[in-house]
DNA sequence: GCGCCATGCTACAAATAATGTAGCTTACAT
DNA sequence: ATGTAAGCTACATTATTTGTAGCATGGCGC
Protein backbone atom coordinates (compact mmCIF):
# COMPACT_ATOMS: atom_id res chain seq x y z
CA UNK A 1 0.00 0.00 0.00
CA UNK A 2 0.92 3.56 -0.59
CA UNK A 3 4.08 2.38 -2.69
CA UNK A 4 3.53 4.61 -5.63
CA UNK A 5 3.17 7.61 -2.17
CA UNK A 6 3.91 10.96 -2.43
CA UNK A 7 7.32 11.01 -3.50
CA UNK A 8 7.75 14.45 -2.37
CA UNK A 9 6.91 16.02 -6.36
CA UNK A 10 7.68 19.34 -5.44
CA UNK A 11 6.52 20.97 -8.31
CA UNK A 12 9.42 21.61 -10.68
CA UNK A 13 10.22 25.37 -10.88
CA UNK A 14 8.89 26.01 -7.22
CA UNK A 15 11.91 26.17 -6.00
CA UNK A 16 12.46 29.33 -7.89
CA UNK A 17 9.86 30.45 -5.74
CA UNK A 18 7.70 31.87 -8.63
CA UNK A 19 4.61 30.57 -8.14
CA UNK A 20 3.61 30.49 -11.78
CA UNK A 21 6.61 28.21 -12.62
CA UNK A 22 4.87 26.24 -10.34
CA UNK A 23 1.42 26.56 -11.31
CA UNK A 24 2.69 26.14 -15.19
CA UNK A 25 4.52 22.51 -14.38
CA UNK A 26 1.72 21.41 -12.55
CA UNK A 27 -0.93 22.33 -15.27
CA UNK A 28 1.81 21.28 -18.09
CA UNK A 29 1.54 17.51 -16.55
CA UNK A 30 -0.34 14.90 -19.12
CA UNK A 31 -4.21 15.08 -18.35
CA UNK A 32 -4.35 18.20 -15.97
CA UNK A 33 -5.48 20.85 -17.65
CA UNK A 34 -7.72 18.27 -19.66
CA UNK A 35 -9.25 17.24 -16.10
CA UNK A 36 -9.66 20.70 -14.67
CA UNK A 37 -11.40 21.35 -18.54
CA UNK A 38 -13.64 18.41 -18.05
CA UNK A 39 -15.17 19.04 -14.54
CA UNK A 40 -15.75 22.90 -15.44
CA UNK A 41 -19.76 22.58 -15.28
CA UNK A 42 -20.24 20.20 -12.43
CA UNK A 43 -18.33 17.29 -10.57
CA UNK A 44 -17.87 13.90 -12.00
CA UNK A 45 -17.18 10.65 -10.18
CA UNK A 46 -14.11 9.14 -10.83
CA UNK A 47 -15.37 6.73 -13.19
CA UNK A 48 -17.41 9.41 -15.17
CA UNK A 49 -14.28 11.49 -15.50
CA UNK A 50 -12.25 8.83 -16.73
CA UNK A 51 -15.18 8.41 -19.38
CA UNK A 52 -14.44 12.20 -20.33
CA UNK A 53 -10.67 11.75 -20.32
CA UNK A 54 -10.94 9.34 -23.19
CA UNK A 55 -10.63 6.76 -20.54
CA UNK A 56 -7.01 7.77 -19.60
CA UNK A 57 -5.32 4.79 -17.58
CA UNK A 58 -7.18 5.57 -14.00
CA UNK A 59 -2.63 5.16 -12.36
CA UNK A 60 -2.11 8.92 -14.27
CA UNK A 61 -6.08 9.88 -13.11
CA UNK A 62 -5.53 9.28 -9.68
CA UNK A 63 -2.17 10.97 -9.83
CA UNK A 64 -3.67 13.88 -11.12
CA UNK A 65 -6.56 14.48 -9.22
CA UNK A 66 -4.17 13.86 -6.18
CA UNK A 67 -1.88 16.94 -7.28
CA UNK A 68 -5.21 18.97 -7.77
CA UNK A 69 -6.55 18.18 -4.85
CA UNK A 70 -3.22 19.06 -3.05
CA UNK A 71 -2.87 22.69 -5.12
CA UNK A 72 -6.59 22.83 -3.81
CA UNK A 73 -8.12 23.00 -7.42
CA UNK A 74 -10.10 20.00 -6.99
CA UNK A 75 -12.08 18.30 -3.90
CA UNK A 76 -13.80 15.10 -3.72
CA UNK A 77 -17.06 16.05 -2.14
CA UNK A 78 -18.80 13.69 0.56
CA UNK A 79 -21.42 11.59 -1.19
CA UNK A 80 -18.20 10.95 -4.23
CA UNK A 81 -17.91 12.61 -7.09
CA UNK A 82 -14.69 15.11 -7.67
CA UNK A 83 -15.60 18.74 -8.71
CA UNK A 84 -13.93 21.89 -8.64
CA UNK A 85 -13.33 24.19 -5.54
CA UNK A 86 -14.05 27.57 -5.93
CA UNK A 87 -9.92 28.48 -6.35
CA UNK A 88 -10.20 26.02 -8.93
CA UNK A 89 -13.39 27.75 -10.55
CA UNK A 90 -11.48 30.64 -10.55
CA UNK A 91 -8.27 29.06 -12.71
CA UNK A 92 -10.74 27.12 -15.40
CA UNK A 93 -12.39 30.40 -15.79
CA UNK A 94 -8.78 32.31 -16.49
CA UNK A 95 -7.94 29.62 -19.55
CA UNK A 96 -11.59 29.47 -20.52
CA UNK A 97 -10.86 32.16 -23.33
CA UNK A 98 -8.77 29.30 -25.10
CA UNK A 99 -11.83 27.48 -25.68
CA UNK A 100 -12.65 30.15 -28.20
CA UNK A 101 -9.03 30.11 -29.31
CA UNK A 102 -9.31 26.36 -30.36
CA UNK A 103 -11.92 27.01 -32.53
CA UNK A 104 -10.24 29.81 -34.29
CA UNK A 105 -7.17 28.35 -34.83
CA UNK A 106 -8.70 24.71 -35.99
CA UNK A 107 -5.66 23.17 -38.04
CA UNK B 1 18.90 9.65 -38.75
CA UNK B 2 15.80 10.54 -37.51
CA UNK B 3 14.72 7.79 -35.25
CA UNK B 4 12.92 9.44 -32.87
CA UNK B 5 12.14 11.58 -35.76
CA UNK B 6 8.53 12.66 -36.17
CA UNK B 7 6.53 9.65 -35.16
CA UNK B 8 2.89 11.10 -36.51
CA UNK B 9 2.88 12.67 -33.07
CA UNK B 10 -1.34 13.18 -34.12
CA UNK B 11 -2.02 15.46 -30.79
CA UNK B 12 -4.20 13.28 -28.27
CA UNK B 13 -7.90 13.91 -28.50
CA UNK B 14 -7.27 15.46 -31.98
CA UNK B 15 -9.41 12.64 -33.56
CA UNK B 16 -12.55 14.17 -31.71
CA UNK B 17 -12.21 16.71 -34.05
CA UNK B 18 -12.29 19.12 -31.10
CA UNK B 19 -9.51 21.81 -31.15
CA UNK B 20 -9.84 22.33 -27.64
CA UNK B 21 -9.01 18.83 -27.20
CA UNK B 22 -5.96 18.67 -29.42
CA UNK B 23 -4.80 21.81 -27.88
CA UNK B 24 -5.42 20.90 -24.06
CA UNK B 25 -3.01 17.82 -25.07
CA UNK B 26 -0.53 19.85 -26.69
CA UNK B 27 -0.37 22.34 -24.12
CA UNK B 28 -0.39 19.39 -21.33
CA UNK B 29 3.05 18.51 -22.62
CA UNK B 30 6.19 18.71 -20.29
CA UNK B 31 7.56 22.96 -20.70
CA UNK B 32 5.43 23.52 -23.93
CA UNK B 33 3.37 26.19 -21.70
CA UNK B 34 7.02 27.33 -19.80
CA UNK B 35 8.40 27.91 -23.51
CA UNK B 36 5.56 30.10 -24.40
CA UNK B 37 5.54 31.86 -21.37
CA UNK B 38 9.41 32.22 -21.47
CA UNK B 39 8.73 33.88 -24.98
CA UNK B 40 6.04 36.11 -24.28
CA UNK B 41 8.36 39.18 -24.42
CA UNK B 42 10.63 38.67 -27.34
CA UNK B 43 12.28 36.20 -29.04
CA UNK B 44 14.84 33.91 -27.51
CA UNK B 45 17.60 32.20 -28.23
CA UNK B 46 17.41 28.07 -28.60
CA UNK B 47 20.33 28.15 -26.00
CA UNK B 48 19.27 31.26 -23.72
CA UNK B 49 15.86 29.34 -23.81
CA UNK B 50 17.23 26.16 -22.55
CA UNK B 51 18.48 29.32 -19.99
CA UNK B 52 15.41 30.25 -19.51
CA UNK B 53 13.48 26.78 -18.85
CA UNK B 54 15.78 25.77 -15.84
CA UNK B 55 17.98 23.76 -18.18
CA UNK B 56 15.64 21.59 -19.48
CA UNK B 57 17.03 18.98 -21.34
CA UNK B 58 17.35 20.21 -25.25
CA UNK B 59 15.73 16.96 -26.52
CA UNK B 60 12.59 18.06 -25.03
CA UNK B 61 12.93 21.14 -25.88
CA UNK B 62 13.89 20.62 -29.36
CA UNK B 63 10.80 18.29 -29.79
CA UNK B 64 8.52 20.74 -27.80
CA UNK B 65 9.41 23.82 -30.06
CA UNK B 66 9.03 20.99 -32.99
CA UNK B 67 5.06 20.38 -32.42
CA UNK B 68 4.89 24.49 -31.31
CA UNK B 69 6.71 25.58 -34.61
CA UNK B 70 4.06 23.10 -36.37
CA UNK B 71 0.94 24.38 -34.08
CA UNK B 72 2.06 27.59 -35.84
CA UNK B 73 2.16 29.41 -32.19
CA UNK B 74 6.19 29.71 -32.61
CA UNK B 75 8.81 30.34 -35.72
CA UNK B 76 12.73 30.43 -35.99
CA UNK B 77 13.00 33.79 -37.21
CA UNK B 78 15.63 34.08 -40.05
CA UNK B 79 18.93 35.59 -38.21
CA UNK B 80 18.36 32.98 -35.44
CA UNK B 81 16.27 33.15 -32.05
CA UNK B 82 12.71 31.33 -31.82
CA UNK B 83 9.68 33.58 -30.96
CA UNK B 84 6.53 33.69 -30.95
CA UNK B 85 4.12 34.20 -34.10
CA UNK B 86 1.34 36.41 -34.12
CA UNK B 87 -1.16 33.42 -32.98
CA UNK B 88 1.36 32.58 -30.63
CA UNK B 89 1.28 35.87 -28.92
CA UNK B 90 -2.49 35.57 -28.82
CA UNK B 91 -2.55 32.42 -27.26
CA UNK B 92 -0.02 34.04 -24.96
CA UNK B 93 -2.26 36.22 -24.17
CA UNK B 94 -5.15 34.42 -23.38
CA UNK B 95 -3.33 32.71 -20.11
CA UNK B 96 -1.52 35.52 -19.37
CA UNK B 97 -4.29 35.66 -16.53
CA UNK B 98 -2.32 32.89 -14.97
CA UNK B 99 0.37 35.73 -14.02
CA UNK B 100 -2.06 36.79 -11.15
CA UNK B 101 -3.83 33.70 -10.48
CA UNK B 102 -0.87 32.33 -9.44
CA UNK B 103 0.29 35.07 -7.22
CA UNK B 104 -2.92 34.91 -5.75
CA UNK B 105 -2.62 31.10 -5.16
CA UNK B 106 1.31 31.50 -3.36
CA UNK B 107 0.88 28.40 -1.80
C1' DG C 1 42.45 30.86 -45.07
C1' DC C 2 42.31 29.59 -40.00
C1' DG C 3 40.92 29.55 -35.34
C1' DC C 4 37.28 30.72 -32.27
C1' DC C 5 32.55 30.89 -30.75
C1' DA C 6 27.67 30.70 -30.78
C1' DT C 7 23.72 28.61 -32.85
C1' DG C 8 20.32 25.01 -33.95
C1' DC C 9 20.09 20.41 -33.48
C1' DT C 10 21.02 15.16 -32.75
C1' DA C 11 22.63 10.61 -30.12
C1' DC C 12 21.94 7.64 -26.66
C1' DA C 13 21.91 5.33 -22.21
C1' DA C 14 19.63 5.80 -17.75
C1' DA C 15 15.75 7.33 -15.16
C1' DT C 16 10.78 8.56 -14.82
C1' DA C 17 6.22 8.67 -16.09
C1' DA C 18 2.11 6.88 -18.60
C1' DT C 19 -0.74 3.00 -20.44
C1' DG C 20 -3.63 -0.92 -20.07
C1' DT C 21 -5.62 -4.45 -17.60
C1' DA C 22 -6.84 -6.50 -13.54
C1' DG C 23 -8.64 -6.39 -9.16
C1' DC C 24 -9.23 -4.91 -4.10
C1' DT C 25 -12.18 -2.53 -0.66
C1' DT C 26 -15.88 0.05 1.13
C1' DA C 27 -20.56 1.63 1.08
C1' DC C 28 -25.21 1.18 -0.04
C1' DA C 29 -29.13 -0.64 -1.82
C1' DT C 30 -32.07 -4.56 -2.92
C1' DA D 1 -26.23 -12.02 1.21
C1' DT D 2 -25.85 -10.43 -3.34
C1' DG D 3 -25.21 -6.92 -6.65
C1' DT D 4 -23.35 -2.54 -7.92
C1' DA D 5 -20.77 1.39 -8.14
C1' DA D 6 -17.47 4.09 -5.93
C1' DG D 7 -12.42 5.40 -5.04
C1' DC D 8 -8.30 3.57 -5.49
C1' DT D 9 -4.00 0.31 -6.06
C1' DA D 10 -0.77 -3.37 -8.59
C1' DC D 11 2.20 -4.20 -12.02
C1' DA D 12 4.21 -5.40 -16.42
C1' DT D 13 4.74 -3.01 -20.79
C1' DT D 14 5.63 0.94 -23.39
C1' DA D 15 6.59 5.84 -23.99
C1' DT D 16 8.65 10.02 -22.65
C1' DT D 17 12.21 12.75 -20.19
C1' DT D 18 16.65 13.61 -18.40
C1' DG D 19 21.45 14.40 -18.67
C1' DT D 20 25.56 14.56 -21.03
C1' DA D 21 28.07 14.62 -25.02
C1' DG D 22 28.82 16.18 -29.42
C1' DC D 23 28.04 17.42 -34.52
C1' DA D 24 27.46 20.84 -38.47
C1' DT D 25 26.87 25.48 -39.98
C1' DG D 26 27.66 30.26 -39.97
C1' DG D 27 29.73 34.36 -38.71
C1' DC D 28 33.83 37.33 -37.11
C1' DG D 29 38.48 38.83 -36.36
C1' DC D 30 42.89 38.27 -37.99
Amino acid sequence: MAKQAVKTHSVRGSRTGRPIMALLDLLGRRWALRILWELRDGPLTSRALRGACDEASPTVLQARLTELREAGFVELGDGGGYGLTPLGRDLCETFMPLHRFAERWKR
